[in-house]
DNA sequence: ACCCGGATTTGAACGCGTTCAACACGGTGC
DNA sequence: GCACCGTGTTGAACGCGTTCAAATCCGGGT
């Protein structure tokens, strides 16, 4: 029989569901917090009381978006294959799973900028978060063959989980018919990239490329 | 005597300066269109008989400070300077003017992002004023010595002014007093991009920068 | 059975951005 | 002088996100 933990708990999921599925339906604005509690059979209050704001609810939807690109991405990466047709996997299923919501427009980077209440972006808050979404990156780089050069190894993940930020940016602007330009970006962009890399071997860049991990590191904290 | 023309002009002036001073002095959420409208001596309605939205008196501000940005820059930009030192100069005095707005917080960027209705970040609308943005980073590599080579020096200038968003970010995040970590980036990666720069002089790097450039010139449309 | 206290729920109310029908102003043509 | 009309101006009203005091639920101690 439920605790009435689990009861308050299938209410918070209630919740959840019926709100992603409205963002999905109606889009961002004409979600309002009323329709969320109302199609969810409770009051507004009590929406309030399981999330302190709208936001929060977008944040659940980003939250299931990633859980779902991960699930979608690492079944299609194979060890062997080069950083270029990883990285393409990875960008593609991403803009594939976050498809459905591209009128949501700029409220998509919006919310997910605002560190508002408790869920920031790059904050504290969301670093369990940014940590998942880079270990994605970070299997993909260590599928990779042959293997990125030691001195990035580490930090790579990172740097292409900004790559894929300023891809996701390109994506909420661009208004091409199923947002084909950007898959042409992911396409030319992700092998620029791998070649990037392996140009880091290289004496002369290996050195610069040292110092902007250093960079990196010393303005991490 | 005025023409009607005049005094709507001057009427809009007056929302502008009024809207600004009270941002500075209390910040964004506290500077409610009805208070604007009030401290100007006009109803809410004729605020937005000027202005479509609160984001489009945000937007005035961003105008404002990026013709401060220019007018402070400019004068301190020698010739014969490295890209490096120029760069620090136009950071800094970008983050200067920025300043007493820090608190804006996320707002900051989260408008800037948004296209609502006429003025957009990367659309259209807004193309002129990126337009400007981007002629003082032009300034800035068309007096740097040595000059970069001649496969970006075209491109160069945007590139500089996406870097100048990056630190924006950087900049709106960094809760560090006086913003000083920011500083210490700037300080640091600005003589980062301008080896960057020079590294493109070599063969193998210069023909992946030219792929890029192109990339660059295949996505903008 | 009863009551207590925390967890949960409610709906009215607040302040905000925004809209709009109605009105005032002021110059123009007669 | 007067009617006209486009340019401003007004304040009430709407819908939204959010808050909150009060009501209700419910398991456990007596």
């Amino acid at each position: 029989m439920p605790t009435p933990t689990a009861k308050s708990e299938a209410t918070r999921e209630l919740l959840v569901s019926t709100a992603l599925r409205l963002f999905r339906e109606i889009g961002y604005e004409k979600t309002t917090m009323r329709a969320i509690a109302t199609a969810a059979n409770v009051s507004t209050g009590s929406a309030y009381y399981y999330f302190a704001s709208k936001d929060d609810l977008v944040h659940e939807l980003y939250r299931s978006l990633q859980e779902e690109h991960r699930s979608r991405a690492l079944p299609l990466l194979r060890e062997g294959q080069n950083l270029g047709e990883l990285l393409k996997v990875v960008l593609n299923t991403g803009i594939d799973v976050m498809g459905p919501y591209h009128d949501f427009g700029s409220n998509f980077i919006s919310i997910a900028i605002r560190p508002s209440a408790t869920t920031s972006p790059f904050g504290s808050e969301s670093a369990v978060a940014r940590a998942r979404a880079i270990s994605l990156f970070r299997q993909a780089v260590g599928l990779s063959r042959p293997q990125p050069p030691l001195a990035i190894r580490d930090d790579l993940p990172e740097l292409l989980w900004y790559a894929y930020m300023a891809v996701t940016l390109f994506w909420v602007y661009d208004s091409s018919p199923h947002q084909e330009r950007t898959r042409r970006l992911i396409d030319r962009a992700a092998p620029l990239i791998s070649r990037l890399v392996i140009l880091s071997r290289l004496p002369v860049v290996r050195k610069i490329v040292e110092d902007i991990v250093q960079l990196i590191h010393g303005t991490r904290q």
